[in-house]
DNA sequence: GCGTGTGGGGTTTTT
DNA sequence: CCCCACACGC
């Protein structure tokens, strides 16, 4: 295995160590290949020892690959060596050295997850009587979020958005969100990054620590970076500046997370001797599939010129099907999985089914289900965001953090022990008045007594105690047993028990799946403890876990397909308002990166494609009729087979017929008389038809959903985003 | 403090 | 259609 071929290219990067590095290496390119060797190329020539190499990842999965490839290669061990995501390197350092930041964080630190951090928001937005039309805790999520991606503290945020009404609102949560988290021993997924920073800025003998062991640096998914990311691999590779990152940005589809596309499109403006190479030579997929991508993908403006090619030959055309429910197109794709297995032509696990929302997963794993034919889904509801799994977690980690009471108020009352709201309030006055945490406050027995009744005190009490117990076990007991000492002592075994309903059987049962994942995190781990299992529960996604050598379907978002590849990919949902989402209809920039994740989508696969949409489908409970994807309509005709049975051609045209056609069919008289109405005042309205509103401007209706009263038009105005009107009220102008 | 019913609102993607 | 938040009644 180590004699393995590299191509011209690739031989160049795997022997440019020293100086920066941009490798662009577009799907399939065989880019971890080339970054394994590099590594071991380093190593083997002496350039540095295990230790004094850093690799970044995106994914916890992509770094155990990588890891494993390396040993392989090198035949050294490498547990010192750091091969990790950056969430979990920020945290690392920060276990080590945040007391050092002098502001009240201990290393027994929490993470907060997005439903911690909404939580705490939640109280904040109500406590300042901000408007939920204005100010939802999602939205001050995000807005925080951005800004401190983008590195901007309160004040500095506010003043960027200064023409926005809700910049002082906003930056004040901001404000009290982070005092809060700070007083909790909390940190966010956002924070991790900053804080090292910070740590940086504050402790230069920290920073210098590290620059000064890693003398390699590489950054896998560069384009994914966000500006905080960027900054920590400026300050580690600052001295040295070896460092090497290699990213397509074609495959930038995090900008939703503050991912800067520019990170990897102006590498050589911030390492003017940067050294760029390209790897364009596709290994993963067939011609036919390989043009399709790059069909769609020269739509995007923002990048660089790249032309993928492949020697693998043409393969077999992308075949596309159009659908008229959604029930027809899992059939439809239900029965070419069932074909080509019992031809022999490919197993289970040679197949993925790719979608833009995890909402479309359903129907496939319904028809799944009924055929018995086995699969696996990633994303969604992830097993340690599960209500009672989060509910333990928390208690772990109101034991391992007592400042975090944010996972304190989340179990108080779990499973119910009579703690309400209202002694939960009296609890914390006293706690505010005393200055004390509301662990603490619950020992002072006389100053409950003051405010509440008995009843209340002793059920504060027995809580109390019960955690007080749990403490001490911790420190003989071990982990799993301590757990399990949890579990029990809590009283949640027996309240689900006691429920015997199906549900509380599948808890009980995600329970003992939460033990069996702390016995294997021991076996697997030297260091394992309380402190680093909730650590990994923190920073670990199911997408991690996925198992390739088993016989069965994988179903995935299109996102966690990322780094992936799969004999056969079927893409589905391919229709305007799905793929591309809605949300991405008004701006260009949201437009491109649905594009660049259609183009992750199609360049998983090796050697069959299929893409399919349904004219019809069913959602929130109402049919809707989406037009056909754009992105569909940027496949040059010869490259597409089309197999929808009835109408031969593709083209927007056909389409507008057909939807039309399943309109009248939905309630014909009704319509008639709908018709009727509408045509009076009004030009017919299509798909894809742009008009005008009074007060919104100038839009494109990109659906339109019929019930009962009439029909509604989800239009993408320009500068105004996405609205929903009714057409029997809003004066639409046909454009 | 808690259980029940209703009404309204909501589905992007994830470390 | 489903899941939540909220209000009400016990």
């Amino acid at each position: 295995m180590s004699k393995i071929k590299h191509n011209k290219k690739q031989l160049e990067a795997i022997h440019h160590l020293d100086g920066p590095l941009l490798i662009l290496a577009g799907a399939g390119s065989g880019k971890t290949r080339t970054l394994t060797a590099r590594i071991a190329n380093i190593i083997e020539s002496g350039k540095a020892k295990p230790f004094e190499v850093l690799a970044i990842t995106f994914t916890n999965r992509a770094a155990r690959e990588m890891r494993q490839r390396i040993e392989e290669t090198i035949k050294t061990d490498t547990t010192d060596m750091w091969v990790l995501t950056f969430h979990a390197m920020c945290s690392r350092i920060l276990r080590q050295h945040i007391e050092k930041l002098e502001r009240g964080y201990t290393k027994w630190f929490s993470i907060y997850d997005d439903a911690d951090s909404l939580a705490v928001l939640k109280v904040i937005a109500s406590s300042l009587n901000l408007n939920t039309n204005y100010y939802s805790p999602q939205a001050l999520r995000s807005h925080i979020s951005t800004a401190k991606n983008a590195l901007l503290d309160p004040e500095a945020f506010k003043l960027s958005m200064k023409d926005d009404f809700r910049a002082e609102n906003i930056a004040q949560a901001y404000k009290m969100y982070e005092d809060e988290l700070q007083k909790n021993n909390s940190l966010d997924f956002d924070d991790l990054l900053i804080k090292v920073l910070e740590l940086f800025v504050s402790c230069p003998d920290v920073l210098s620590k590290y620059e000064n062991r890693f003398k390699y640096i590489h950054v896998d998914e560069y384009q994914d970076t966000n500006v905080a990311q960027y900054e920590i691999i400026k300050a580690l590779s600052a001295t040295r500046r070896n460092v090497c990152v290699v990213g397509d940005e074609d495959q930038s589809i995090y900008g939703w997370r503050g991912a800067d596309i520019n990170n990897i499109l102006d590498f050589e403006k911030d390492f003017l001797d940067a050294k760029v190479i390209k790897l364009e030579q596709n290994y993963r997929s067939t011609s036919h599939i390989l043009d399709a991508a790059n069909a769609i993908i020269k739509n995007n403006t923002d990048r660089k010129e790249k032309t993928m090619w492949t020697n693998r030959g043409k393969g077999i055309q992308t075949v596309f099907y159009k659908a008229t429910t959604e029930r027809e197109e899992a059939e439809y794709i239900y029965t070419e999985i069932k074909k080509m297995t019992v031809l022999g032509d490919y197993n289970l696990q040679d197949i993925a089914i790719l979608y833009r929302t995890n909402a479309l997963s359903r129907i496939m794993e319904d028809r799944f289900m009924r055929a018995g034919m086995s699969y696996a889904m990633y994303g969604g509801q992830k097993f340690y965001d599960r209500k009672e799994i989060k509910d333990l977690t928390a208690y772990l980690r109101c034991i391992v953090n007592p400042a975090d009471e944010g996972a304190l108020i989340r179990i108080i009352n779990i499973p119910k022990r009579g703690i309400g709201a209202t002694t939960v309030g009296r609890l914390r006055t006293i706690a505010q008045a005393n200055n004390l945490t509301l662990r603490k406050a619950m020992h002072e027995e006389e100053k409950i007594a003051d405010v509440m009744g008995s009843a209340a005190r002793s059920k504060i009490l027995g809580f109390s105690n019960m955690m007080d117990k749990l403490d001490e076990k911790r420190s003989f007991l071990s982990l799993v047993d301590f757990i399990e000492e949890v579990m029990n002592l809590c009283g949640m075994v027996d309240f689900y028990k006691a429920q015997k309903t199906e549900e509380a059987e599948g808890r009980l049962s995600n329970m003992g799946e939460l033990l069996s994942a702390a016995r294997e995190f021991v076996i697997e781990n030297e260091d394992a403890s309380l402190e680093t299992f909730l650590e990994n529960i923190a920073l670990v996604s199911d997408i991690d876990s996925l198992k390739e050598s088993r016989d069965h379907i994988t179903m995935l978002t299109a996102h966690s397909a990322k780094g992936l590849e799969f004999p056969v990919i079927f893409t589905i949902g391919m229709e305007e308002g799905l793929f591309p989402h809605q949300r991405a209809m008004g701006s260009e920039e949201e437009m491109e990166e649905e594009r660049r994740l259609c183009y992750v989508a199609m360049t998983r696969a090796m050697d069959r494609l299929y893409l399919t949409c349904s004219t019809g489908r069913l959602m929130f409970g109402t049919r809707r009729y989406n037009p056909l994807s754009r992105f569909i309509d940027e496949i040059p005709e010869e490259l597409l087979n089309n197999t929808t049975p009835k109408p031969k051609v593709v083209d927007k045209s056909t389409f507008r017929k057909t939807a039309t056609f399943n309109f009248t069919e939905f309630s014909q008289s009704r319509m008639k008389i709908k018709k009727s109405k509408k045509t009076k005042d009004k030009k017919e309205l299509g798909m894809g038809d742009k008009v005008e509103h009074k007060k919104f401007g100038k839009g494109t209706i990109i659906s339109i959903s019929s019930s009962a009263t009439g029909s509604v038009y989800t239009i993408a105005f320009k500068g105004e985003g996405v609205k929903e009107l009714d057409g029997r009220y809003a004066n639409l102008k046909k454009l």
